[in-house]
DNA sequence: TTAGGGTTAG
């Protein structure tokens, strides 16, 4: 016959979800087994730190502890200091001083320590490195390389290096952390000199670097440290795929992950997300499509980052409806940021009302939303033209949530006035808003200007962002199209010369299809050979059919302000996103979906070929531009004609 | 029974 404390611990070495745990808690509480120091610490260290969303249960348990020990306390503040809200962690720690006679020790030291890194804070870790050094333990070498860390991720490389420096003899994480700390403060330079002065150096060490030059944009030293390394893990793999893929080289993201699985390693979590956000970028719906079937297979479906990243992939993919199978799916995993990729999702589709639906659905499920789901929601309400809900998140977010609206909650609100054309009021609001307006807003309400028409506003707002952002060629272009558009076409010319003698070049439009999982890119101007000669002549044959039967007239507006005059005529079928649909009408089964990525956002005059291409041919076509996603059918766009 | 360095989603 075993007793309660023996079945506990048998139990505990098992347990791997919160209903367990709850049951064993139970049994604890019960026999009254929560004064035992080894139950009840295993008991928070499991629920803080090793099942998933499981620290609010944590904290509340241990309010039923007794007298919790130094061993407890050190678990709850670490599974505190990995949350999102890591600044918790430093007031258990003051609870755990003024309450109890408890000394922290060296892993009190390394926990809270961690947590001032996770939240920047330099006030916080200055305080800290003190205290550890009034106990003694700011020598430890575990405490002391959190010490380096926590500097560099303040941004204060000096005393990350002061605190490397001190120690006697550093060790290769020691020398590992130092490295780092100089690329996370921009110090390239030097994380390669000191790369070079360390006396022993292992695999991490090198992924170090990889890592660093990533994160610093510099990917070609990256690429040949990677091929210099003798040996290489999964993290070296990992890192390179993310990293083409964060800095945008998405070709190269994608050829690393096939020589992955040629080198005979299988991909992790990691390079699953890494390969996914590439497909998300370049609209690679099918390819996509292949590694959710290997994800399912493989059984990486389980992991949450994984799951929300595919669940993004298909969003920004065009495909809301396999998002949200995807977000159905991880019913027992998802957390915040499915529920908030998942309101994003309907958002960039235009689909408010979804949106709305979802976030009380959140609400009731019991999962408390944070500052990036009132952003989403945000959005979703000024793409969908609901003023009065989104004025309404505005207040939630602030009474309910206590959230302080951040630059990007102003920006949308900005965005829902300026949409609604209520923009003398989205004006006064960025007049007034607490914080100060940056470029973005500014460019938020232009766009409202350039949607409802109002030239006298455009031209105060433009010169706001002269000052801030002079050189923005999508600015002048904006302003242009303005003018243009109110058969201004001196102030047309007027603009367009200033470009011209500050050397403003306009940002190359290109528009990206997916064939046959092969992507093709067309750009404007470029020769015309190969696949862009096959699409024109498939275009010249489309334009004239759209013509005849469904009555187009070009919208001239659109084109005057990026191309000569002499190449006005042309102009029309020059837009990248028509060669990119004459491509897929030419090669694609007809039946199934054109899906286009483009890096711009879509003119006037492509968003009418696009609406009639759709009735007069009976293709449904997909289109993502810089900020929304425009779905064509039957001669209908999802938008509305409102982007 | 808890730690420090390298890759992970909105």
């Amino acid at each position: 016959m075993i007793n309660a404390e023996q079945r506990c611990i048998s139990l505990l070495k098992d347990c791997k979800t919160l209903n367990n745990l709850k049951k064993i808690q139970a049994i604890a509480t019960k026999t009254n087994l929560l004064s035992e120091p080894f139950i009840s610490g295993k008991l928070i260290l499991l629920s803080a730190t090793s099942i998933s969303d499981a620290l609010q249960y944590a904290c509340n348990l241990f309010l039923e502890i007794p007298s919790p020990d130094i061993f407890t306390y050190n678990t709850l503040i670490r599974g505190i200091s990995e949350s999102n809200l890591p600044q918790q962690s430093l007031l258990t720690y003051i609870e755990m001083r003024r309450k109890t006679i408890l000394q922290p020790d060296s892993f009190s030291f390394a926990f809270i320590l961690k947590a001032a890194a996770n939240y920047k804070s330099l006030n916080g870790g200055i305080q800290l490195h003190c205290q550890s050094l009034v106990h003694g333990f700011d020598t430890h070498l575990f405490v002391r390389t959190t010490i380096v860390s926590m500097y560099a991720e303040c941004g204060c490389i000096n005393s990350a290096r002061k605190a490397f420096e001190e120690l006697s003899q550093p060790n290769v994480v020691a020398w590992n952390a130092i490295v780092t700390a100089c690329f996370r403060c921009g110090d390239v330079k030097g994380g390669e000199v000191l790369f070079g002065k360390m006396p022993f150096k292992n695999l991490t060490s090198w992924n170090v670097m990889l890592a660093g030059y990533m994160k610093a944009g510099e990917v070609e030293p990256a690429k040949r440290i990677f091929a210099e390394m003798s040996a290489k893990d999964e993290v070296s793999w990992s890192t390179m795929i993310v990293g083409f893929s964060h800095n945008g080289r998405l070709d190269e993201a994608f050829e690393c992950f096939r020589e992955l699985n040629l080198s005979g390693m299988r991909p992790n979590g990691v390079s699953l997300t890494g390969v996914l956000s590439a497909c998300a970028q370049a609209g690679a719906f099918e390819f996509g499509k292949v590694i959710h079937g290997y994800i399912e297979k493989a059984g990486f479906g389980t992991i949450v980052s994984v799951g929300n990243t595919l669940l993004d992939t298909y969003s920004r993919c065009g495909s809301v409806q396999m998002a949200h199978l995807v977000f159905d799916w991880m019913i027992k995993i998802k957390n915040i940021v499915s529920w908030t990729s998942m309101m994003a999702s309907f958002a960039m589709h235009g689909l408010g009302k979804e949106a709305v639906q979802l976030f009380h659905d959140m609400e009731s499920s019991g999962v408390v939303p944070d500052g990036i789901t009132f952003v989403s929601i945000l959005y979703a309400c000024s793409h969908a033209g609901m003023l009065k809900e989104g004025i309404g998140f505005f207040h939630k977010m602030q009474v309910t949530y206590a959230i302080e609206p951040s630059i990007e909650h102003y920006g949308c609100m900005v965005d829902l006035y300026g949409r609604a054309g209520l923009l003398r009021k989205a004006f006064e609001f960025v007049l007034e808003m607490p914080i100060e307006p940056n470029d973005i807003i500014w460019r938020t309400l232009l766009g409202a200007c350039s949607i409802h028409g109002d030239v006298t506003l455009a031209e105060q707002v433009k010169e706001r962002l002269s000052e801030l952002d002079p050189t923005n060629s999508s600015d002048h272009v904006l302003l242009s199209n303005i003018y243009a558009i109110a058969g201004k076409w001196r102030e047309v010319v007027s603009v367009r010369r200033s470009m011209i003698d500050q050397n403003i070049k306009k940002c190359p439009g290109w528009s990206m299809i997916e064939v046959d999982k092969v992507m093709y890119s067309f750009v404007v101007g470029a020769g015309l050979n190969g696949v862009t000669k096959e699409a024109q002549e498939k275009l010249v044959e489309i334009m004239s059919r759209i013509r005849i039967e469904g009555g187009y007239i070009p919208e001239v507006g659109s084109v005057l302000h990026d191309i000569e005059e002499e190449e006005k005529e042309n102009a029309v079928s020059l837009h990248s996103e028509k060669l990119a649909v004459a491509f897929g009408i030419s090669r694609l089964c007809p039946g199934s979906v054109i899906r286009i990525v483009k890096n711009l956002r879509v003119c006037r005059d492509c968003h009418v070929v696009m609406k009639l291409i759709s009735k007069v041919y009976n293709w449904k076509i997909v289109l993502r531009d810089r900020n929304r996603f425009h779905s064509f059918h039957l001669g209908q766009c999802s938008c509305q004609d409102f982007w």
